[in-house]
DNA sequence: GTCGACGATGAGAATTTTCGGCATGGCCAT
DNA sequence: ATGGCCATGCCGAAAATTCTCATCGTCGAC
């Protein structure tokens, strides 16, 4: 029976969040701002932090560099703002997972259980065979791609590329990133090259009347909303 | 002070090496057919076995075979000729390391102590940032090759199937390992793609006086020796 | 508003992939 | 053994994709 503690400055959130994970069996802490989640999470020891990023005196950020310093418990961010998460999630903090608001509570306490399932570790990607976000639908298996009901044609890197960014939707990933997901040696291409495969990417989803990969200024891509 | 068993029906052979390893630091162990073999192995339990193929009544494989129900002993197999290994390799025993004959001793006890380095583990690859085998170097750090002296420039494929031949020289690897070693999607390019490249990597090879990609009819390509 | 850094774009070079035809090896029947 | 036959590998060339580079436009900090 895992214990979750969630840290938010909105009463009304925390009420909703504890009631969905409740109701999942988990054993519910509450902290109202920094300061008392990391009393909290010394006290309760929690197998699971969910935290609000935007919060006064003392930030998601700060709280989760503080708690990095001695601890490996998981974090799932929730951010206020979908633009605002953009930068954060570019520094690499220890976070293992993010929702942005609004969100439903189902897809919290899911996003919750598959940290959990998968282990500490930050970054295990779950590979699923099919991915989806929104209209956009990416089969890993019979390699394809398609916006709505219309087939998208990919090659091999742009497929790679978008398997990536489709793997945490609004996450935005540097160009090393994006490289290093796609190849296996990560020390041959220049990082212009993924600019190329963004252009035609885009071009072809384009194509199909979707514009779903977002330039993130001085970090990288990430797949916008669909 | 690990335990090694010869097997081999050449008592000249068996001199060579138990000379070779005592002089390393090995306690040596020796059987002269595959019945032998089994019996010394259960009676002198060693860390390591050398195991001829070719031996009258009971061959290798079948020593192999039998030893592997029940036990995880490393074995380095000793091939007599050269095209007659080859078969076997495709068959993935349980070998952990192969020499053909003619082979230096030292090279012998360096291949015993790669793989009791690496544990017991038979198909771990030690990703060592430089490869060596005979006159070939390969540096997966600063991605480059030499034969001899002078380098030899690839391109990422290229590189990658050299790095993967030279994982295991002598094991013949199939077409499809060799593209699942180069790619992260294997299931998008086709086979005679592996044909092309091997072809210009040998043509590389060439110009700098080396030969050491060999076809095995029916399997795949190997690494010959240098 | 200006400046400097970063991203987009176009074009071309390099690499990778495919395809079809030819050569070769291994196997079977003779 | 010999010859034919089928499977498999090799080669040349073209098509597709990937990568780089130079230039222009845009964003954001000051």
């Amino acid at each position: 029976m895992p214990k979750i503690l969630i840290v938010d400055d909105d009463p009304h959130i925390r009420e909703v969040l504890r009631f969905a994970l409740e109701k999942d069996g988990f054993s519910v802490g509450e902290a109202a701002n920094g300061a008392q989640a990391l009393e909290r999470h010394a006290a309760e020891r929690p197998d699971l932090i969910v935290l609000d990023i935007l919060m006064p005196e003392m930030d998601g950020t700060e709280v989760c560099r503080r708690l990095r310093r001695d601890h490996a418990t998981p974090i799932v961010f929730l951010s206020s703002r979908d633009d605002e998460v953009d930068r954060i999630l570019g520094l690499e903090l220890g976070g293992d997972d993010y929702v942005t608001k609004p969100f439903s509570p189902r897809e919290l306490v899911a996003r919750v259980r598959a940290v959990l399932r998968r282990g500490t570790s930050a970054v295990t990607e779950g590979d699923s065979p099919v991915l989806t976000h929104g209209r956009l639908r990416l089969d890993a298996e019979r390699f394809k791609v398609w916006w709505a009901e219309t087939e998208v044609t990919l090659t091999v890197t742009e497929f790679g590329i978008l398997r990536t960014l489709l793997r945490r939707p609004g996450k935005v990933y540097s160009r090393e990133e994006l490289i290093g997901a796609a190849y296996d040696f990560h020390n041959v291409v220049s990082d212009r090259t993924v600019d190329s495969h963004v252009r035609r990417l885009r071009a072809k989803l384009a194509a199909a009347g979707a514009d779903p990969v977002e330039t993130v200024h001085g970090v990288g891509y990430k797949l916008g909303n669909c």
